[in-house]
RNA sequence: GGACGAUUGGCUCAGCGGUAGAGCACCACAUUGACAUUGUGGGGGUCACUGGUUCGAUCCCAGUAUCGUCCA
C-alpha cells in the first residue's frame, strides 16, 4: 500500500514554484566544482545587459540553456552555467543621465568620478532586474559565480588583452571615417549602425560655370560645403576632358580639383560625385588616395560650423533646406527628386541619423583575429548549429572592416592609455602606472570589447585558475541569430587570440527570434509585445518554458501565442492528473523490475515505447532539436501514457492481479519525470519526490536506453488492440450509444490477444452476456457482435460502411496501379514492392468484408 | 543593388523520392472510473506556379511569383 499522502486535486505553480528553488538554492545543486572528477559542461550565459529585464527572448534562450545545463547535470557531468551582466555602455549612461535630467542636471555638472559613482548606485540598486526574473524561470545557474564585465577581474582581464592587442601592433590610433551619433556625442562601430529606408532628397547640384561647369547629385547637399573635389571615373568620355582642371564651389567660392578615380560609378547620377573627405567614408577614401583636403564643417552636435560660409551655426537638417534654396536663388539646382528614398544610418540604441566623421579614434586591427575567427569554423573545431547559418558568419567576419573601439563616454572601462608631454603614447597593463606627467585617454571602450572577453574573463582569465583549466573552452554557446555578429564573432576573434589558439566554445546552437502569433515582429509600436512575468503568473513557468521549447527549430524564428501557453499548461495539467491517478493505483519504484518477458504484452510494450522515446529524445537534444524532442515527449506522455496505457491498466487495477503492473506504471512515470525535468523542472520535481520518495531529480540520473527492454511483437499487439478499440467506439459512436451506457457484445477471433479482452471490455463498455446479436463489426481477424436489439441505426451503419468501402476501394485502385507498372515492377526497391503487395492484400480483404456486411445489413 | 531563407489544412509550424502530419481552432456527442485545464468520434490540404529528372515528385533540378531576413 501507498503511505504517501494524495497529490493535491491539482497543481498550482505559484505556491509550488519558489519554495522548489529555494531548495535548489539552498542545496546548492547549481554550484560547480572545478576539482570534480566528473567532465565538465559548461555553458556562459550570453550576459543581459544591466539594464535590461526579461523578455520573451531572453525566456527562451535561457529555457535551451537550462535544457542543456541540466540535461547534462544528470548525465553526470560537472555542468556550470554562469551568469551575469554587462554594463551596456551607453545605455545605462542614458538611463541615469535621464535621471539627471530630471533633476535639470547633465553628467558634467557632476564631474566624471561623480557620474560614475552615481551609475555604480544605479546599478547596485536597479540594475539586474533580470537576475531575479531569471529565478522566476527555474534558471539552475551558478549564482557563486555571478559575473559582471566591470568587476575589478573582468577589467583586469579588459587591460591585459588591451595591452597584449597593442603591443602585438594590433590596436592603433587614426583618423578615420566613424559612425557619429550626435545626440549619444560618440563614435559608434559599423554593427551598432542600423540602416532603414527614409524618405529623403536627391539634389543634382552644378559648380562651375560656362565652360568649366559639371554637376554632381546628392542626398546631403549640405556636405557641398566641406567638399574638396569632384570625381569622374576615368573611362568617362563625358568629362575626359575635364580632369585635372579646377571648378568653382558655389556658396563656398573657392575652387576645387576635378580628379579621376574608379570608385566613382559612371552610370549613378550624372556621373561626377562630390567628394566630401571628411563627412563620408568614400570619399574619404578617394580623398586620401587624391591627397585632397578634407574640411571638418560640423561640430559635434551635427551643427555647421568652420565651413566658412553663413551656413555655420545651422543645425545640419536646417542648413540642408537653406543650401538648397540658396543654390536655387543662383539657378544652380538642376534636378530635385523628392521624396527620394534611401537607405540611411541610424544610432541603434536612440535612433538618431548617425553622421559619418572624420575623427581620431582607436581601432582593432581585425584582420588576423577574425582570419582566426573565420578558420576555427571552417575547419570544424567550431561547429554551428544549424550549419545552414554558418555562411553568415563567414559573410561577417571574412569582411569585416577594423572595429573601433573608443567611446566618448563615461561608463565603461577606460582606455589603459596615457599620453606624455610631447605627445608620446603609452598603454599600460592592469599593475603598472604611467609615468609622471601623463594624462590617460578620456574614452571608455565599446561594451563588446569586454564581453568578448566574457567566456574566459568569467573564468578568472588572466589568472591561471582552476576555473579556468577545468572549464574552458566551455560546450556550447546559445544564443539569437542576431547577435552572431555583434557577440558571437567578438568572441571567436578574442576567445582564441587570448586563449593561445583555443576557441571559446566548440558549439554555436543558434535559436531564433520570438515573433508574435502571426509571425511579425513583436514591437512597442506594433503593440504586441509579450511579457513573461506576466504568462510565468498566469500559466506556471513549466508552461512557458514547455512552450518556447516546443516551437525552437534551430535556427528558425518561432511563433508564440498565449493560448499556446495555455495548452502547454494543460499538459502540465494532464501530467500531474496521470501522475495522481499511478500514484492512487499504487504505482511504485520499490525493488527491481520485474523480468521483461514475463510481463503482459502492455507492460513490455510501455517499457518499449519508454525505451524509443528515449533514444530518440537523447539523439535529438545532442543535436539541439528541441523542438522534436519535446514533442515525441509530449505525445508518449499524453498519447501513448495517458491514453492508452492507463486506460488499459484501469481493469488490471481493478483485480488482484496488479503487482507487477504497478512497478512497470511507476518505472515509466519516473523516467518520463526524468526526460522532462529539464524542460519543466518543477511540477516534475514536485511528481517525483511524491513518486519515489527521493531527494531531487535536479541532481537523478539521466535515463537509459534499456535494449533489454524492448520487444517489436509488443508495438503489434497494441496497435491491435489499439485499432480494436477504435473501431468499437467508433461504432457505438456511429449509433449514438451513450457513452456511459454498458452494452452486450461478444469477441471472437482474438487469438493472442486473448488475454487483453477484459481490458478491452473494460475501455468500450460492452458487457460479457448471451445475446440476441444484430450488428456486427470486424477488424482484422477479430469480430465483435453486439445485442442491440433492435435499436441499430441502419442508416448510420450503411453510411458508415459506405465511406470505409470508398477509402478501400481507392487505396486498392492506388496499390493495383502501381502493381501494373512495368517501370515500377522493374526499378522500384523490394521492400517497396511487398509493401504495397501487402497492402493489396489488406484492402482487398477489407473490402471483401465490407460488402457482406453491406448486404447482410437487415433492411428496414 | 548583393545574398540567403521561406511558400504544406482557418492560424502557427513539422515532415518527406513510395497512401500528407502536429498543436491550436472547427463540428458532433459525453459530466465516465486521474483529469471538462477532460474524454470519444469526426470534418478539413490538387504541399505557391511552370517546366525538367524519375517507374514514381509535396520532396531533387531550373525558372517565375510573392513574402521575409541580413548585408551594402
Amino acid at each position: 500500500m501507498n503511505e504517501r499522502p494524495e497529490l493535491a486535486a491539482s497543481f498550482s505553480p505559484a505556491d509550488i514554484e519558489p519554495v522548489l528553488y529555494k531548495k535548489w538554492l539552498d542545496a546548492q545543486y547549481f554550484t560547480a566544482d572545478s576539482s570534480s572528477n566528473k567532465p565538465p559542461f559548461t555553458i556562459v550565459i550570453p550576459p543581459p545587459n544591466v539594464t535590461g529585464s526579461l523578455h520573451i527572448g531572453h525566456a527562451l534562450d535561457h529555457t535551451l540553456q537550462d535544457i542543456l545545463t541540466r540535461m547534462k547535470r544528470m548525465q553526470g557531468f560537472e555542468a556550470l552555467w554562469l551568469p551575469g551582466m554587462d554594463h551596456a555602455g551607453i545605455a545605462t549612461q542614458n538611463v541615469v543621465e535621464k535621471q539627471l535630467a530630471a533633476q535639470g542636471l547633465s553628467r558634467h555638472d557632476l564631474g566624471r568620478e561623480k557620474f560614475v559613482e552615481k551609475v555604480w548606485e544605479w546599478k547596485n540598486e536597479s540594475g539586474g532586474l533580470i537576475l531575479d526574473q531569471m529565478k522566476r524561470l527555474g534558471d539552475s545557474v551558478d549564482w557563486s559565480r555571478e559575473r559582471f564585465t566591470m568587476d575589478a577581474g573582468l577589467s583586469r582581464a579588459v587591460l591585459t588583452i588591451f595591452k597584449k592587442l597593442y603591443d602585438d601592433g594590433l590596436i592603433y590610433r587614426a583618423e578615420r571615417i566613424i559612425n557619429w551619433c550626435p545626440r549619444c556625442l560618440t563614435a559608434l562601430s559599423d554593427i551598432e549602425v542600423e540602416h532603414s529606408d527614409v524618405d529623403g532628397e536627391f539634389v543634382t547640384i552644378r559648380y562651375g560655370d560656362g565652360d568649366q561647369q559639371i554637376s554632381v547629385a546628392t542626398t546631403r547637399p549640405e556636405t557641398m560645403l566641406g567638399d574638396g573635389a569632384v570625381a569622374v571615373h576615368p573611362d568617362d568620355p563625358r568629362y575626359a576632358h575635364m580632369i585635372g582642371t579646377m571648378v568653382m564651389l558655389p556658396l563656398a567660392n573657392r575652387m576645387i580639383p576635378i580628379i579621376a578615380d574608379e570608385l566613382v560609378d559612371p552610370e549613378f547620377g550624372t556621373g561626377a560625385v562630390k567628394v566630401t573627405g571628411a563627412h563620408d567614408p568614400n570619399d574619404f577614401e578617394m580623398a586620401t588616395r587624391h591627397g585632397i583636403e578634407m574640411p571638418i564643417i560640423m561640430n559635434i552636435n551635427a551643427v555647421m560650423e568652420g565651413s566658412g560660409t553663413r551656413f555655420d551655426g545651422m543645425d545640419r537638417f536646417a542648413a540642408r533646406i537653406a543650401v538648397v534654396e540658396a543654390l536655387r536663388e543662383q539657378g544652380r539646382v538642376i534636378a530635385e527628386k523628392r521624396p527620394y528614398s534611401h537607405s540611411v544610418g541610424h544610432c541603434q540604441r536612440c535612433e538618431t541619423i548617425v553622421e559619418p566623421r572624420l575623427s581620431k579614434q582607436w581601432f582593432v586591427k581585425v584582420g588576423p583575429l577574425a582570419k582566426a575567427a573565420g578558420d576555427a569554423v571552417r575547419d570544424g573545431r567550431v561547429k554551428i548549429e544549424p550549419e545552414e547559418m554558418s555562411p553568415r558568419y563567414f559573410e561577417w567576419v571574412d569582411g569585416m572592416h577594423d572595429w573601433c573601439i573608443s567611446r566618448q563616454l563615461w561608463w565603461g572601462h577606460r582606455l589603459p592609455v596615457y599620453y606624455g608631454p610631447n605627445d608620446e603614447v603609452i598603454v599600460c597593463g592592469p599593475d603598472e602606472t604611467p609615468p609622471a606627467g601623463y594624462t590617460q585617454d578620456p574614452d571608455v571602450l565599446d561594451t563588446w570589447f569586454s564581453s568578448g572577453l566574457w567566456p574566459f574573463s568569467t573564468l578568472g582569465w588572466p589568472d591561471q585558475s582552476a576555473d579556468l583549466k577545468k572549464f574552458y573552452p566551455t560546450s556550447v554557446l546559445v544564443t539569437g541569430y542576431d547577435i552572431l555578429f555583434f557577440w558571437v564573432a567578438r568572441m571567436m576573434m578574442l576567445g582564441i587570440y587570448a586563449m593561445d589558439g583555443e576557441q571559446p566554445f566548440h558549439t554555436i546552437a543558434l535559436h531564433g527570434l520570438v515573433r508574435d502569433k502571426f509571425g511579425k515582429k513583436m514591437s512597442k509600436s506594433r503593440g504586441n509585445v509579450v511579457d513573461p512575468i506576466e504568462f510565468m503568473d498566469k500559466y506556471g513557468s513549466d508552461a512557458l518554458r514547455f512552450t518556447l521549447a516546443r516551437m525552437a527549430n534551430p535556427g528558425s524564428d518561432q511563433a508564440l501565442a498565449e493560448e499556446w501557453i495555455g495548452g502547454s499548461r494543460n499538459f502540465a495539467t494532464k501530467l500531474w492528473n496521470a501522475s495522481r491517478f499511478a500514484m492512487m493505483n499504487g504505482a511504485n519504484v520499490d525493488g527491481p523490475l520485474p523480468e521483461f518477458l514475463s510481463l503482459n504484452l502492455i507492460d513490455q510494450w510501455i517499457l518499449t515505447r519508454l525505451n524509443e522515446t528515449i533514444a530518440e529524445v537523447d539523439s535529438l537534444l545532442a543535436s539541439y532539436e528541441f523542438s522534436k524532442a519535446l514533442e515525441l515527449m509530449y505525445h508518449f506522455a499524453w498519447d501513448d501514457l495517458c491514453d492508452w496505457y492507463l486506460e488499459l491498466t484501469k481493469s488490471t487495477f481493478a483485480s488482484d492481479n496488479s503487482a507487477a503492473t504497478a512497478r512497470v506504471l511507476g518505472h515509466v512515470l519516473d523516467n518520463l519525470l526524468r526526460l522532462l525535468h529539464p524542460v519543466m523542472p518543477f511540477i516534475t520535481e514536485e511528481l517525483w519526490c511524491n513518486l519515489t520518495g527521493g531527494e531531487s531529480l535536479v541532481i537523478a540520473q539521466w535515463p537509459k536506453f534499456d535494449s533489454a527492454r524492448s520487444n517489436p511483437e509488443s508495438i503489434k499487439a497494441a496497435a491491435a488492440i489499439q485499432e480494436i478499440i477504435t473501431e468499437i467506439r467508433r461504432f457505438r459512436n456511429d449509433q449514438g450509444i451513450k457513452t456511459s451506457a454498458k452494452i452486450v457484445a461478444r469477441i471472437s477471433g482474438l487469438g493472442l490477444l486473448a488475454p487483453y479482452e477484459d481490458a478491452i471490455r473494460f475501455i468500450v463498455r460492452c458487457d460479457r452476456a448471451d445475446g440476441n446479436y444484430s450488428a456486427k463489426i470486424e477488424v482484422g481477424t477479430v469480430t465483435i457482435e453486439f445485442d442491440l436489439t433492435g435499436a441499430i441505426d441502419i442508416k448510420a451503419e450503411y453510411a458508415r460502411l459506405t465511406k470505409d468501402l470508398a477509402t478501400a476501394q481507392k487505396d486498392l485502385a492506388t496499390a493495383k496501379v502501381k502493381l501494373e507498372n512495368e517501370g515500377f515492377m522493374a526499378k522500384a526497391p523490394l521492400e517497396v514492392v511487398t509493401e504495397i503487395r501487402e497492402r493489396l492484400a489488406l484492402t482487398t480483404a477489407d473490402i471483401a468484408r465490407i460488402e457482406v456486411a453491406l448486404s447482410t445489413l437487415p433492411t428496414e
